[in-house]
Parts: C-alpha cells; structure tokens; sequence
DNA sequence: GATGAATGAGTCTTCATTCAT
DNA sequence: AATGAATGAAGACTCATTCAT
C-alpha cells in the first residue's frame, strides 16, 4: 500500500477543475434565483433551467436545496474570519484615534466580503432563519463571532484608558454587532452604492464613538 | 334595500363576538406554531389542530395562510404607532436629560408591545421577509416608520441645541432603528426576561447619547 | 371527564362507514393493480386512476403504498387463524381415517379464505418478498404459523398413536406448509377452478397419508 | 469481407477471456446486492461501486439491469437440466428402493447446484416473480421443468409396478415439485448447513414414499 | 474498453384550498 | 357557521441509461 495517494493525470485534473467550476455556477445561480424569488420559492429546476443544466445534475453537485446554503455559509464564515482577524489583532490600538481608523477598517474589509456577492448576506438575513431551526442556529452563530470579536476589540480599549470604563461591555458588543447588522441590512434593502456605504459605515462609527449629546 | 344596516340583536351581537374571539385564538395558535416550527414548515392543519377546530373553519376566519400574517402585522403597525405617538410628541424634550428619559420611555412602551407576544416579532424578523416579496417590503415599511419617528426625534434634538448639529440624521435615524431591531433580535433569541431587557435598553440609550469614548 | 366516548351521530356513521367503504374498495383497485402489473410497477396514480379518485385521496386512507399491503396482511393472517382454529382443535382426531377427514376440512376452510380473494396470496407468494425485508419477515411468520399448526397435528397423531411414531415432526411440518404453500402457487399460476382445486387438495393428503409405494 | 473470421491473436485471447472474467465478477456483485437488499432496491452503481468499475462499464457487458438476470436463469436452467438428465434417465430405477435411492441422488444434485451459489435460487424464489410478467413465466417455466421431470419418473415406477397405481401422476408431479420448492424456500430463509440438508431432503423423501400413516 | 457526468422521465408525497353536507 | 374529505398542482429526488472523452 502507498502512503500517497495516486497522483491525477492531466485528464483527471482537468474534470475535476471543470467540476468545480460546475458547482460554483450552481451556487451562483441559486443565489441569484433566491435573491429574486426567496429559497422557499426556488425549485431545483429553475436554478438548473437559468443554467441550461438538468435538474439531475444539481444532484450530482449538492445532496439537496439546503445543503446549497450550508455550502455557502461554510465559504462565508471563513472569509469573514479571514477578514476580521487577517491583520486586525484586538490589542493594536493604543489611542481612540487609533481604534477609530481600526474600526473603520474592519467594517470596510467586513463590508468587502459582504458586497463580493450581496446575495449571500441577503440570503442568511432574510431567509436562512426560515429555512429550519439549525440553519438559523449557524446564522446566530455568526453573529455571536461578531460579537466576541467586538468584545476583545472594547476590553482592549478600556484596559488602555481610551474607552470609557462604565461601559457593559457584554451589551455594546451586542450594540455593535446590532449595528452592523443594520448597516447590512439597510445596504440590502436599499442597494447603495460604495460610496453610500462608506458614509454610513463611518457615521455609525462616528456615533458609536462619541454619541449624539452635543458637548458646549 | 334599506340605506342603514339593521341594528344588531342580542343574539346576533353575541354570535359576532364569539366570532373575534375565535379569530383572535386562531391567530394566536398559528404564531404559536409558527414560532415553534416556522411558517412554511406550519400547516394550516397543524393550527386547526391545536384548536379542535377543522381546517375549513380556518378559511371561514382568514383568506388564507398568508392573510393571517398581514392580520398580525396590520395590528403590530397600530399597536407600535399608539405606543409611539401616544403620549410621546417629538418636541416636548428640551434638554439632553429630558432627551434621555422620553428615549427610555418610549423603548419601554416598544418593548412592552413586543413582548406582550414576542412570537409577532419573532414572526416578522425571521420569517416575514421569506413569505413574498410584498411581504417583505411590509416589514420593511414598518422600519421606516421607525426610521421617521426616530428622525423627528433626532431632528427636534438638534433645533433644540442638546443634540450634535453635526451629526447625520439620516444615517443616525438609521443606526437607532438599527439598534432597537438589534436590541429584538437579542431579546428573542435568548428570551431574555423583563428586567435583562431594561438593562440593555439603557446601556444601548447611554451608548447612544454619549459614545464609547473616554473622556479625559 | 366521561369514560365513554362520545356516541356517534347519525352524520359520523354515515361518514365513517363511506370512509370504509372506500377503504376497502382502495385495497381492492390496489390488489388489482399489484396482481395485473406487480408491486413496483403500480404507482399509486395507477390505483386513484382505477377508482376515479385523486392521488391525494389514497394518502387520506393510507400512510404509503407499502402501507396498504401491511393492512391486507393483518387482515389475512387473522382470517386464516380464524379458519384454522375455529372449530379444529389439534386433539380432536383419534383415528387415522378422522385426521384425513380433518385435513381435508382444514385445507377447505384456508382454500376458501385464499379463494375469497386470491389477489392477496398472489401477492404475499409473488411480490411481498421484494418489498423489503420487513415485509418478507411479516410473510415467513404466517409459513411459520402454518408449521406450528400442522406441529401440533401431527404430535396429537403419533401420540394417538395413528401416525408413525418414526416420523421427524419439524421436518415434516416443514414439508406439509411446503405442499400447501405448492398447491396454493399452482391454482395461481394457473387459477384452477373450485373443483380442480379440491381434487389436488385431496390427491395431496392422500400421498402424505400413505405415500407412493405401491404396497403388496 | 472474409467467409472465416480471423482467428484469434493470443492477445485478443487474453482480452476475451479477461472480459468473461469480469463479465462473471458483475453478476456475482449483482447477485450479492440482489441478495442483501433485493433487486428493486439494488441500483446499477450499487454493483459497479461493489467491484471498483464505473456504472458505464456494466453496460458493455450486460443490455441492461433486467438482462443480468436472464442471464442467469438461462445458467441455472442448464445447469440444472445437466444436473437432473446427466446419469439419471427416467427408467433406470426397476425397484422402490432403486427408485428412493435415485430421487436421493437427484435431489443431492439439485441442492448441489442450488447450493453453490444460494443467491441464484433466492433471487429466482423471492425476487424474480417481481421483476415483471415475463420474469415470472420464466421461472414458472423452471417448475415446469421439474414437474415434468417428476411425471416421467412417476410414470416409470407405475409402469414397472413398484408405485401405486392409483395415483394421480399430475398431481403427485406437482406435490413434489411443490415439497423440492418448500425444502429450497426452507433452506434459504434459515441458511441451514449441507448436513441439516440432506437430513431433511432424506425426510422429505421417505415421507413421499411411505406417507405419514402408522402401519399396523 | 473504461469512465462517470449528464440526462430527464418517472414517482411519491404534501398541503393549501374548496365545497357538499 | 362548522366540518373534513377530496382535490390536484407542485416539487423534491432517484436512477437507469447514454455518450463524449
């Protein structure tokens, strides 16, 4: 018995790059038939039909409708902890000014992710939770990642004197991760522009900041 | 035919209030159902079922399953307006403490509807948006009123000189809706009880009013 | 609480015996079906077709296709255990010539259930064995209700001393279900009328009464 | 084009007989999962999965699933035509105990056979009948066989005078034809070994010859 | 000859909705 | 007004078979 497995020929290869090509076309057209009609909509053969394939073949690529999500929000979460911890580490900052710029790059990298392919983020917002009460526990899952995320963010900032020290830190995650969410779901609603985005997203940080009270 | 509809009998009186009161059951045990297994896994069987009723007297109270929800979302709307009109005009406050109080005491009220049946959030956050489309942008409407209620809040603050005159209102109105669905979307995903939930009503309002930031 | 139920109205009898009679008249298209063209090429389509109903009415009377044979063989097994005990106690023969009379009697009374309606021993020989093992266990344990019968016979003859005291009674048992199971596969293969069936009925207990030996 | 066909190379000998090789290897497979989970229930890549082909390559040695079971039939046919003709021709016995020692050699043959693959026979008596109409008269045509093999035998002995007279050949035919199909049917649910066999092949036998009545 | 991805016809099964009683 | 049996459209999924490589 060999230790390695036998090496694929050029032929193999090949099939298999084309395969995966095959798949990602799956998802792509699945995600755009949920986008435009919601997953509980979406039969098997409309995503095959918007891919001139037969409805036999999504089978040869997914187990079934779900599994297509789970496939997706598997992709998801890595990239979006690639992009939160990537070159983010919790304790960087050492002045607010600091942890203001570090914030605004992480809810633009978060927001990159997020705009590559909108229909991912609408999907896990507006129709996983309905999908059965597991795909809703991945979503909460997610969430709760952005939610320890912010919390190591905050515990670094008050250790350092720069964030206030009366502050639950427990509850601002939670306020911070609500607010990015909102941000997303606004953005989806209405489909801004980069631009748009970029103006909220530093709003928010502005006011998460620094509050709304005028100071004399 | 007589212009005036005649006036009703005893008899007929009662027979009409049975009739709400059969139709008020029938909604709550289909949010029942739908919180516990999702809309489109709840049959409308499954709801006559909980009520020993047959399912052709559901169709007797309701067009169909989807009637029902737009029932409970024509009555959300009502109730949420009442709590945040009622005694709550966006220009009595006229300082930044008086700001504070009105905010708790409308996110008391909104609360209070909210949890008087969670199920009716619930139903509209995690499954409304995957029903139709114009399901969906119902919803979303309902955000908007949020949005505008919180604007003219935002906007009388300002005006007033209490509130930052620098500040966006657009985009904080947004963060502030962003926030309360946030703070509902915690709360029914722990079922925090009543008094967890003030506590992260205020830290959110404090949050809101002041930032995150020390100062010196 | 009462401990009755409640009686039924006139309406629910009414109701309830349409609803057995299209019961029945289901298993009867469906036998049809099975015995015309086998288990596995009738679809359930082909049954509501038969009977001008709608394929979603049979699921209101049956869980499942399989569902339906699992129903006909509760029924067979307690009409041929009726047949076989009813009025034939093992003890009751005390002479070779009275257990000839008995075999007969008993072979008459099961070719009748059988005849009543052969689509069904059609079925359990030809078709039942392909459903699953579930279903081939349920038809072994009517063989075997068979061997234990003509157990129980054959002991009482030797004991009674007018049968070989030098037979192997298992293996004979095993050899009488066999020759029934054999008689009742060749009137279905080749439907045999009522009195033919008789006549291989009688030459069969005959041979096993006193073999083929030619005697002095 | 050429009257003769080439002969063979030695390697398109070798090719030739590697490709019988594995044409016998599938129907093994086949006749495995025939066996474990039934026909109905085995799919062509079930098989091909079994040996390590592709599901492609069983259609260049077979027309499709329902040819691999012709197939075989037409091998067990001849294999038992050869079993039962080859040293035992229907006159041959000229005394009862000549002729009990026939049928004991006949019957160790047929279970020979039976035996060396007992999936053959299982397929044939609990699966085949469901395949389709032909299907079955194919294998009724096997019973036939033995039916008229037995006749012959029978006629021999009433000739010559060591069985009775007063039997009815056709019907006797069919008993034991019916008593071999019970002993195979015996064998297969209880898997017993070659010794419980023949016991119980030896049982059957004495049983036919003498019958089960005490002699005085 | 071997491969295995693609095919799509074929079925079961569900369930919202209707309607005769 | 209540009932619940009947309806049948709709959709997920399977798998024998084909065929380009």
């Amino acid at each position: 018995v060999s230790g390695e497995p036998a090496p694929l020929t050029r032929a193999e290869r090949k099939r298999a790059e084309q395969a995966e090509e095959l798949r990602t076309e799956i998802i792509d057209a699945a995600f755009i038939e949920f986008a435009e009609n919601g997953y509980h909509q979406t039969t098997i053969s409309d995503i095959a039909t918007r891919l001139s394939i037969s409805s036999g073949t999504f089978y040869n690529y997914f187990k079934n409708k779900r599994d297509i999500v789970d496939y997706v929000i598997d992709r998801l979460t890595s990239q979006l902890l690639a992009a939160l911890a990537a070159d983010n580490p919790a304790d960087v900052a050492s002045t607010a000014a600091e942890y203001h710029e570090q914030s605004k790059r992480i809810a633009g990298a978060v927001d990159a992710v997020l705009d590559a392919d909108w229909r991912v983020p609408r999907m896990l917002l507006f129709e996983a939770t309905s999908i059965d009460a597991a795909m809703t526990q991945r979503v909460l899952e997610i969430f709760d990642l952005a939610r320890q995320a912010a919390s190591a963010y905050l515990q670094n900032g008050v250790r350092r004197g720069f964030l206030r020290d009366d502050i639950d830190i427990g509850a601002t995650a939670d306020a911070i991760t609500g607010l990015m969410i909102s941000v997303a779901v606004r953005s989806l609603s209405s489909r801004l522009d980069s631009d748009a985005r970029r103006r909220q997203r530093e709003t928010v940080i502005e006011l998460l900041m620094n509050g709304i009270t005028a100071r004399r």
